[in-house]
DNA sequence: GTCTATAACTCGATAGAC
DNA sequence: GTCTATCGAGTTATAGAC
């Protein structure tokens, strides 16, 4: 049985190596982060281990941040969203946006770090890769959501991808003593208004 | 004649440390940057002068990071602002907001850096600091824009974020082939339409 | 307050045995 | 494919002369 099923497969121990590097990069930074701690967080005795899987450290990076790439995870979910009215459609976009961001916390960081350290090269490239799927998605949902046909759909996209960024960015940078004040679900809520309706739009009953 | 004026006045020796450190961390992040490319980038022949004005490099960050917040600028222009509409106001707050987002980029990376760095604890410092004053400009607002008086002022603070760091994110990140598509002004113009009508109120008629 | 010099250590990466 | 050992260069920070 051969065990290699595609070149693009990660073996098992590349895998260890990139969840060890992940933890280690999360609490210390990509800079702050020896090759040697990363082997040991992996289970090796050596540094020299690691550079039977991964070229040097940088590759250990874009190795991860492909790893923990939510595409594919996004584009299943939207693609399987029905909704009876444009509300209904768009409130689900955003529920599954929102429940991936949380499941996908880690990779608003890569994100992060590369835009810091790689002035963003990789992050680039993956959304070069996935570009027509987007596309794609956008175009079949534009009807349905009632968007104007006028407007490019790069623009629903970038509009899209500055609630999930900024939420994120937000939810990791407010104090508590400010965040705490709403429950995740209401933060949620008031989000939703936001691009439902707009600023005035927000009335704060919940239904 | 006294030379300094206040003991969180810094002299111009600390200034020139923090702008040479400020274009090394950008260019070669935090902990890509050593404390004797600092002290060559500001003009001293060794490390040690540095030690002189700042204990450590954490502490040049922070003198960083504090320099360039950008909350009196943000709370000056807003203030001056008037609006005949709700819809005059809040478009002429977010106009504000991305005109200082564009003169404070730097701000954003700063933030960026603090929160992988150091758990955005610098950032959640300056925000408390401001506190009050941010809630009490909000809630000044609140009537004339139109805002129910039944959401706290906290949601009007966060969701203005979420634009504002979205934006800038989405601004960096982006491949160029996207974002060259439409100009800043255009840009700025469908993320207004978002902020005030929401999505479906998007309309891709510029008038 | 700026300098030289250096201590004490860590870094990424590699050579070569097994 | 994992190990030991090590190279050469880098790091923060400090001691002490001027």
């Amino acid at each position: 049985m051969p065990e290699r099923q595609g070149s693009s497969e990660k073996g098992e121990q590349a895998m260890a190596i990139l969840n060890a590097a992940e933890r280690l990069f999360f609490a210390q930074g990509y800079n702050g982060t020896s090759m040697r701690t990363i082997a040991k967080e992996a289970g090796y005795r050596s540094v020299a281990g690691l550079y039977n899987h991964f070229a040097d450290k940088e590759a250990i990076f874009e190795g991860l941040i492909r790893a923990r790439q939510p595409y594919d995870d996004i584009i299943a979910q939207v693609q399987a969203l029905n909704g009876d009215t444009p509300e209904e459609l768009i409130s689900g976009i955003f529920q599954s946006l929102t429940q991936l961001m949380d499941a996908h916390m880690d990779f608003f960081r890569l994100v992060m770090i590369d835009y810091l350290e790689f002035g963003a090269i990789h992050v680039r490239e993956l959304i070069n890769d996935i570009r027509d799927r987007i596309y794609g998605m956008v175009q079949r949902i534009t009807p349905v959501a009632n968007l104007s046909e006028e407007v490019p759909p790069i623009v629903f996209i970038r509009l899209m991808g500055i609630q999930v960024f900024g939420y994120v960015m937000t939810k990791n940078i407010m104090p508590e003593s400010f965040l705490g004040l709403l429950s995740d679900e209401q933060w949620r809520s008031y989000t939703l208004d936001l691009i439902l309706n707009g600023m005035v739009g927000i009335k704060g009953v919940q239904q």
